[in-house]
DNA sequence: GCGCAAACCGACTGATGGGTCAGTTCCGGC
DNA sequence: GCCGGAACTGACCCATCAGTCGGTTTGCGC
């Protein structure tokens, strides 16, 4: 009475990429449990001894991204001393996800969108797992606001509005990625995101020259 | 040899209307052709002496919607004549959408945003109807800020940012809708929109006052 | 009222794919 | 070496649904 040994985590982990790698590729729909199993290189029953539904993968799957996502952010930020440089830090590593023209980034997203917000969706009675990493993304640009306006970089009024401004940046991340994953070429993504940041910088530094080059007087977003 | 009669574009109407409203109500893949048949009062068979494909119900029923809601946009702004006023409405009428808490709207955004990004999507093949829809969007954005400009209410600097403007506030207010029905109650999307809006009117405004009433000098977004 | 073709219909088909389960393999202990 | 049970497997089951098709209804022209 000594049953067969497995590390059942790890195996759990290479089902969870395996289905997280196919989901980015083709959509979680277009993607079937028997294809998961072939990528993971294990029988299709198998997948059940883990999750006990195709929801189930779903939702590990982006638990899985969103982790290794806030890992990268709170990694590469923590190097970054100067709250300026830090926001912008931010605001290009969102853009990094989707600039180089990544439509796995997007399908993940719009499978994520869908699932949370359809009463049939995977994701719908986990509703709270998405507004606990939106919550999380704010608290990111909160602390980096707040850790300005300590070190003098950012007008103290600032923190007042740190939460709206820190949603509103947020909102307009995912909104004009989303916007160029549809549009394609259509404008530059990167110079759209710098134009806002520009001003944004502008509204909240102390010293009104901080917000970089060419501080032309234009107005913006 | 006198065949029966019968207006086949009313019918087509019927279909796409009941069709528009499933989509938004369910979304497009829990909406099955024999339930949209139920809801135009036809024959599932009758569907496809209209339509030769689910996918092509899809496309005619989003552009439907959004002739519709061109139209309305277009309608309710040509009665405004103050340029500010007018960009506040437009802005205005995007919240409408999403405020008193309408997923229906969501679904049928994010069901457009899958499959036009999906190449197994409907829509993969007619990105360009999705681009020209954002197309007109921006012209409309664009269209405002010139005529605020020729009527000396926005500075004419503004003429050589007005595409970069559009663009971001286009993406902004799609971004932080989304936001909004994923999170829920989690933040007044309003308060957020009339916060960020402020700081865009007063930014390209010719007369620096004109940014509403408190206009605290809060930094924003 | 009759002929005819357009319009309509819903039972049927075929494919797909989530989930199951009876059987097999594997391994550690004795 | 053989027992027990965990781990694994894929053929199978079954529900769903897009799309088809043979048959029926409708109403205009004559």
């Amino acid at each position: 009475m000594s049953p067969r040994y497995v590390d059942r985590e790890k195996k759990r982990q290479k089902i969870v990429r395996a289905a997280l790698a196919l989901f980015s590729r083709q959509g979680y729909a277009a993607t079937s449990v028997g294809c998961i199993a072939i990528e993971a290189e294990v029988g299709k029953g198998t997948i059940y001894e883990y999750f006990s539904t195709k929801g189930d993968i779903l939702v590990a799957a982006v638990m899985e991204w969103i982790r290794k996502l806030e890992m990268r952010y709170l990694k590469h930020l923590e190097t970054i001393e100067d709250p300026v440089e830090r926001l912008k830090a931010f605001v290009e590593m969102s853009m990094d996800l989707v600039d180089p023209l990544d439509q796995g980034t997007a399908r993940l997203s719009i499978d994520v969108l869908q699932h949370t917000l359809l009463q049939s969706g995977a994701l719908y009675k986990r509703r709270h797992l998405m507004k606990e990493i939106h919550t999380g993304m704010r608290k990111m640009v909160i602390n980096i606001l707040l850790e300005g306006i300590s070190s003098g970089a950012f007008r103290p009024e600032v923190a007042r509005e740190a939460e709206k401004i820190a949603i509103n940046l947020l909102g307009y991340l995912d909104g004009i990625s989303l916007h160029y994953l549809i549009s394609e070429n259509d404008f530059d993504i990167r110079e759209q995101i710098r134009f806002s940041l520009q001003n944004v910088i502008r509204m909240i530094a102390a010293d009104p020259a901080a917000g970089t080059d060419s501080v032309s007087a234009t107005p913006g977003f």
